[in-house]
DNA sequence: ATTAAATACGATAATTTTTATCGTATTTAT
DNA sequence: ATAAATACGATAAAAATTATCGTATTTAAT
């Protein structure tokens, strides 16, 4: 409960690895997956979201990879959490709402300030900072 | 993801239930669980846990149920949450590790900050803020 | 004393979510 | 032309969460 994603996890270990790569040379998903262990064909997913996204750009061809717009890290923990997950929400209710406890929930209130909060807290930390 | 499991907002809409019951008698696992649309069986568990660790106190026999013991809402969230769910951790190599990444991770202390930032932020919040 | 209403709790099953894989297409440096 | 790389939809496997079952215990009411 309240775990980071590995989907997160990955992204914010390629992010770091990317920038402190210090050349300006695409870095390929191959080479980060073998490095830290993390499967290819889902560390190409969340790279590939990640350059739709404008935190990489991407590199096709031999020699290709993803290199990263360092502008790009002021982004916050929470912008890449809903990148990659959809919008942020510590009850589903406060996103979708098909609810068991309907009308009938008399927690509701608190929870959705707590989400706010929370929500603060992701917001300030930037992806640099992490990073 | 950064979802609160079910398991603890069934707790606190039992606790809140059970606390804005006035009367000083016992409330019943039947009674929530069918206010609440809440499986019975699961509710009764939860229960369980919450009075084994003095949140509730359990009455047994006819007319019996649980009761709160209203000095224990100055409990926290996260007391809540580590009740029913096992030490806090936003990734799961703060409390076992046993990480495929190993000693290769790059994220891990800035995560044990922002773990340890959020603990903080669960903890200022009490059950008796939330119910 | 007996009965029925309630909690206690270990074991297991079902469901959902997360994580991982497969197959095929596209791009481009050499 | 070839091979190294990204792109991406579809599906499968694994893990975690949620729910159920079965049996035991406690106790108020009769």
């Amino acid at each position: 409960m309240f775990k980071l994603s590995k989907t997160t996890e990955y992204a914010l270990i390629s992010i770091n690895h990317i920038k402190n790569c210090e050349l300006d040379l695409p870095i390929s998903v191959r080479s980060i997956s073998d490095e830290y262990n993390i499967p290819y064909e889902l560390l190409a997913k969340i790279l590939q979201k990640l350059s739709k996204n404008n935190i990489l750009i991407s590199v096709h061809g031999p020699k290709g990879g993803y290199m990263i717009d360092k502008k790009q890290t002021s982004k916050s923990l929470v912008e890449l959490m809903e990148i990659l997950e959809g919008p942020f929400g510590i009850v589903s209710c406060i996103n979708d709402s098909n609810c068991e406890q309907l009308n009938n929930c008399n927690i509701l209130s608190p929870l959705e300030k707590i989400n706010s909060q929370l929500y603060k807290v992701f917001n300030k930390i930037k992806l640099n900072q992490i990073t």
